[in-house]
DNA sequence: CGCTCTCCCCTTGCGTCACAAGGGGAGGGC
DNA sequence: GCCCTCCCCTTGTGACGCAAGGGGAGAGCG
């Protein structure tokens, strides 16, 4: 009943990350943690897996990075939501709820034409 | 608003393919009809990705495969559902709709901590 | 009889990605 | 001086969705 093996992260964590840093600059560590929590520990995610992805949101302009203080004086890379990042959280969430949406109807579904 | 370009069909086909037979044989073609129907049109999975995930499920146990004859007098192969398919897709149902659910909160949350 | 259309099967190659496993540096308490 | 936590990064590997190819066999139509 913990963390879920499910490897359908596919995709999906692009969003969470872009979702992170939506209310202002995040370095990476955080936006790990922000992912855990606001996912009740569901979805744990690696540093193999936050980097890359951080760094491919970057070269896709998605994100701004600049280098700074965390709040416990180490140095840190923060991450910022650019505009075309803004609009891909917007059209990714819409595109990602109308996926879920109909892939869980079809999951659901009670039988095969139901003539 | 027609199909979705969205590349999370990681971990998901599998599961649709799986409820797909789960009421009985079906052969390759018939099951990406379903998925397209059940899906409204949604997710339309070309042939590349069907066949080779059938292949798949057939290595791991999941599904059985005997050569028969369409509807259309054509020979194909129908899959069925074995008993550990069965198992898979309830429990992979479960695990699915509990990711879906975190992620869907985390991507509907409004602030950062709302502290 | 040939033609074409639909149905139905398959494979190879490519690009992408999550992930494990590695490595490093710098602050701060003891 | 030591270690722990925080915070950054890379390389390699396996898996997978997908486009692009190829083929064969039934059925309507001229």
């Amino acid at each position: 009943m913990d963390e879920l093996d499910v490897s359908l992260l596919r995709g999906t964590l692009d969003l969470l990350i872009l979702k992170a840093v939506s209310w202002g600059p995040r370095h990476g560590y955080a936006v790990a943690e922000w992912i855990g929590e606001a996912t009740g520990e569901s979805l744990l995610i690696g540093e193999g897996t936050l980097y890359p992805a951080l760094h491919r949101l970057e070269r896709q302009g998605l994100v701004e990075a600049e280098w700074g203080l965390s709040d416990n004086n180490r140095t840190a890379k923060f991450y910022a939501l650019s505009r075309t990042g803004r609009r891909r959280l917007q059209a990714g969430s819409s595109s990602w709820h109308r996926f879920v949406e109909a892939a869980g109807r079809a999951l659901r579904a009670a039988g095969p034409v139901t003539a």
